[in-house]
RNA sequence: GCCCGGAUGGUGGAAUUGGUAGACACACGGGACUUAAAAUCCCGAGGCCCCGGAAGGGGCCGUGCCGGUUCGAGUCCGGCUCCGGGCACCA
């Protein structure tokens, strides 16, 4: 063996073995316990990142770890692969969606094998496929035929000038991003998925996923937002056949209503109003409004604008007729569209009401040292006729009560989770399996027909609407129903439908009757461990969790939760430079040094240190790990990235750190080649020298320790950290004297240190592993165990000290009493000196660890 | 704006349950080896200050900021600041 490392000839070889031996290949088998870990699959994007590597990186380690625990992985990946960003190099550089896909999957499917990862290659799926979209239409058409899936209609960022609908990521700063026009929202007919038919279990099924992070558990919790109250109706005056319908959720604020509000885009506004005059007035603030986000709209530090109708409406509580209004901060989206405003109550309305000059009338009391504008507490209500002296809880039951009564309202329970719309106005998609029939309306398509395939004549210009709607070929059909000339819908779905459900097909992928086969996801799933970035804490995890249990109620599945752990990782950040003329620059192309600053290689301006973002394209901050991996190959870019944070927590990359990852598997490799002969002939010695006996120790204590920080919290870095410290142990061991009479010792530290190596660094530790005269694959070596016997300390080193500050430190016999723990703390010089002359209060004692003496005074 | 996180040496981080702050590593400085360099190995190191000729010893301060609880706070509580993620058509 070379002395010397190489990792890419050991990588290599490796890697070959694995995939020869299909050494992860995942079968079902009944008689074994099973362990499903997943990791996000990507979006082709061309390239892999960093992110990429770290997120692989963790899942790899569970994935090895788990195998040498005898468990039956599933570990497999795929590829995310409709989406934007192919239609856009379609556009600008006029390759088709599919061929630019195919390419990136190719390509960054060989950057994946070079990491040594322990996928299951042959269930590798792409969604872009036939056989995998297919399943999309055949779940699309089984929620329509449920309800869950629906058409209404909705609003989408449009730009007038290119007359195209906007991904939310193509509106820069209310502007289209290609031609820079101001960004307008218009109305359209689309397709809806009925998640919050399930608000309530993904609400109430929360409290299970005790193996989620709660932040992210709370994230959802707040994201669904249930919300208790009541709705009803505020009859128009002088207009018999019109009511506003009202939602909200403090019932017992009613007598307090002083005006009430639509929403701009109500479909009641155009009942109401009175002439050509007031219509104009309407258009104009619909057009104002229309050019604002929702978020804009309902920010809470931005001047709230209204309109008011030429109608009022009667407060049914009080009976006295009060203005009605269109305002921006009421949403058409949320509750009923409109709402009854109580200026004394909500900031909002308080906010509105001193703008328009609106009354306010307090219906509850304040406390008496209370200062402010809105009261949003508790207390007694006041103004409020039948409620008036009872607390808030209480009247907001009686107001319900009283609604019921009267036939004027009820009791509603609303969610700020809204239906999932799902229509995309693009090509590369699934396309929704639906054909309109003049005769028949909207037909599904027969299942037999499935899948509808995308058609390759069409023109990608970035203008007008649907791509295919362009293509003849596509849009012009028969009707399903009678045979009459119909039309295909033209829309896709959003791509988050496609990852709603992956995480089944990988259970068969290739299974052709059903989505997936249900004997093999009832015996892999749920997920038991599934690793992905922070950033889809809400969105693809709360469809992904809406569309298992949908699933699940067609009956095709047992799961209730897709997934029993999750692991959110942070983001891979980078500092970014730039230059006020030309932008974001790569750190490789700035001229000058460190010491007398960057420049621009353009026009020499200095390059500004721009803030740590995420590594991303457009900002040039990204490190390209082929390039690593090239330099210092796939073990080293796997430990490093393992080992320079713990994987829940950001990591600001910096590559320096590299070199330390490398330098370790050096220094391993090259002790054990050096001293394989004598660490071969290894005999046991009978009794151990005393510093022996300490490295001895120190291997089941790093055995312990790496097993708690994968086991209970993956973290990564720490165990990495226990290793190197145990190899430093072995080194200086071995520097002492000799290797005779210790080899055994010292052959028994390193076969821990490459066992406990081999999920993080599985190359390098294949290959150190039969160098250490191994005969067993180290793919099959189950994980060590570490004897608690061997833990034992004779000596426990403990702290003293005096008023909470640490004065010395003395060494005592592991099984002292406490009564001589105090007394050898008393006796030791440096905390005499401290104690002397002052009484002592009291000694607070820390078993095995500290003696806190307390003085008097 | 709203929801959710985060902040510890020159740097990444460690301290797992309120008990030695800075493990491990990077960068840096000094030394060994070398004609020289690289590589490798050894040593040093939070800041400020004091004692000593030196080796060494000692004190105070210190975990974003302000305040609190406690014998004891990086860790718990209250109030801020700054940074990051998400906000429903990026994935």
């Amino acid at each position: 063996m070379d002395d010397r490392y190489y990792p890419q000839t050991v990588e290599e070889k490796w890697q070959r073995v694995w995939e020869e031996n299909k050494s992860f290949r995942a079968v079902r088998d009944d008689a074994r316990p099973k362990y499903y870990v997943l990791e996000m699959f990507p979006y082709p994007s061309g390239r892999i990142h960093m992110g990429h590597v770290r997120n692989y990186s963790i899942g790899d380690v569970v994935a090895r770890y788990k195998r040498m625990r005898g468990l039956n992985v599933l570990h497999p990946m795929g590829w995310d692969a409709f989406g934007l960003p192919a239609e856009n190099a379609a556009i600008e550089r006029n390759i088709h969606p599919e061929a630019w896909t195919r390419d990136n999957i190719q390509y960054m499917n060989t950057q994946l094998k070079r990491m040594g990862l322990s996928y299951d290659w042959d269930r590798e799926i792409a969604t872009c496929e036939p056989d995998y979209y297919r399943w999309n239409q055949w779940i699309f058409l089984k929620f329509y035929e449920r309800g869950l899936a629906y058409k209404k209609s909705s609003f989408v960022n449009w730009c007038p000038s290119c007359l195209t609908v906007l991904a939310n990521e193509q509106v820069i700063e209310g502007a289209c991003w290609r031609c820079d026009s101001v960004v307008v929202q218009k109305e359209l007919e689309q397709w809806f998925s009925r998640i919050t038919a399930y608000a309530e279990e993904l609400l109430n099924n929360l409290d299970r996923l005790a193996g989620w992070p709660d932040k992210v558990v709370t994230m959802q919790r707040n994201w669904i937002g249930r919300s208790e109250g009541a709705e009803f109706d505020l009859p128009v005056v002088g207009r018999d056949d019109l009511k506003v319908r009202i939602f909200t959720t403090r019932p017992d604020t009613a007598f307090g209503m002083t005006y009430a509000v639509l929403a701009p885009e109500h479909p009641l506004v155009d009942k109401l109003v009175a002439d050509a005059g007031e219509r104009a007035q309407v258009e104009a603030f619909r057009a104002e409004v229309s050019k604002q986000s929702e978020q804009e709209r309902t920010a809470e530090d931005r001047p709230k604008r209204g309109l008011r109708l030429s109608s009022s409406v009667t407060n049914p509580f009080t009976g006295v007729a009060i203005p009605l209004f269109i305002a921006d901060y009421v949403l058409l989206g949320y509750g009923t569209g409109a709402i009854m405003a109580v200026p004394g109550e909500d900031q909002r309305d308080w906010d509105f009401a001193k703008r328009y000059g609106l009354d306010i009338i307090e219906t509850v009391q304040r406390p008496a040292d209370w200062t402010g504008e809105a009261y949003t507490g508790e207390g007694v209500k006041i103004n409020s006729g039948f409620l008036n002296g009872l607390d808030v809880e209480e009247a907001k039951r009686r107001a319900i009560d009283w609604l019921v009564e009267g036939g004027l309202g009820e009791a509603k329970i609303n969610y700020r989770l809204r239906d999932w719309g799902v229509s995309r106005q693009r090509y590369w998609g699934t396309p929704i399996p639906i054909v309109y029939c003049d005769k028949c309306g909207i037909v599904p398509v027969p299942e037999k027909d499935l899948p509808v395939t995308l058609p390759r004549d069409v023109p990608f210009t970035g203008k007008g609407g649907s791509p295919l709607a362009e293509s003849k070929s596509f849009v012009e059909t028969t009707c399903p129903g009678c045979g009459a000339a119909a039309r295909r819908e033209t829309d896709t779905m959003d791509t988050f439908v496609d990852s709603s459900w992956y995480f089944l097909r990988f259970t068969s992928p290739s299974y052709a009757a059903k989505p997936f086969d249900p004997t093999e996801a009832d015996y892999w799933m749920a997920v038991d461990q599934y690793i992905g970035g922070v950033e889809h804490a809400v969105l693809h995890l709360l469809y992904a969790r809406f569309f298992t249990k949908a699933l699940r109620d067609l009956g095709l599945t047992k799961a209730d939760e897709p997934f029993t752990n999750l692991l959110t990782q942070g983001m891979v950040s980078k500092e970014t430079y730039r230059c006020e003329e030309h932008e974001w620059l790569f750190p490789s192309e700035l001229v000058g040094s460190e010491a007398e600053g960057w420049r621009c290689p353009k026009c020499g301006r200095p390059a500004i240190k721009g803030r740590v973002e995420k590594m991303s394209k457009s900002k040039k901050n990204i490190v390209d790990p082929e390039d690593l991996i090239a330099q210092y190959g796939a073990d080293t870019a796997r430990l490093f990235t393992l080992f320079a944070a713990p994987p829940e927590k950001d990591l600001e990359w910096n590559s320096q750190g590299v070199e330390g990852a490398f330098r370790f598997l050096t220094r391993l490799w090259r002790f054990v080649v050096q001293n394989q002969e004598q660490l071969a002939a290894a005999r046991a010695p009978s009794d151990l020298p005393a510093d022996l006996k300490d490295l001895n120790r120190l291997v089941h204590r790093t055995i312990k320790k790496v097993t708690e920080d994968i086991e209970t919290r993956f973290h990564f870095n720490t165990a990495i950290a226990a290793i190197m410290e145990l190899l430093n142990a072995v080194i200086a061991a071995a520097q002492k004297e000799s290797l005779d009479g210790r080899a055994a010792v010292v052959k028994e530290a390193l076969v821990a240190i490459v066992t406990l190596l081999y999920p993080f660094v599985p190359h390098v530790a294949s290959e150190l592993w039969s160098a250490l005269g191994q005969k067993q694959p180290l793919d099959e070596v189950g994980w060590p165990a570490y004897s608690s016997a061997a833990l034992e300390q004779e000596k426990l080193l403990i702290v003293v000290q005096v008023n909470g500050k640490v004065r010395g430190k003395i060494t005592v016999p592991a099984d002292a009493s406490g009564e001589a723990v105090e007394a050898m703390a008393l006796a030791d010089p440096k905390v005499k000196g401290f104690v002397a002359g002052k009484g002592i209060h009291k000694v607070i004692q820390v078993p095995r660890r500290l003696v806190n003496i307390v003085l008097e005074g």
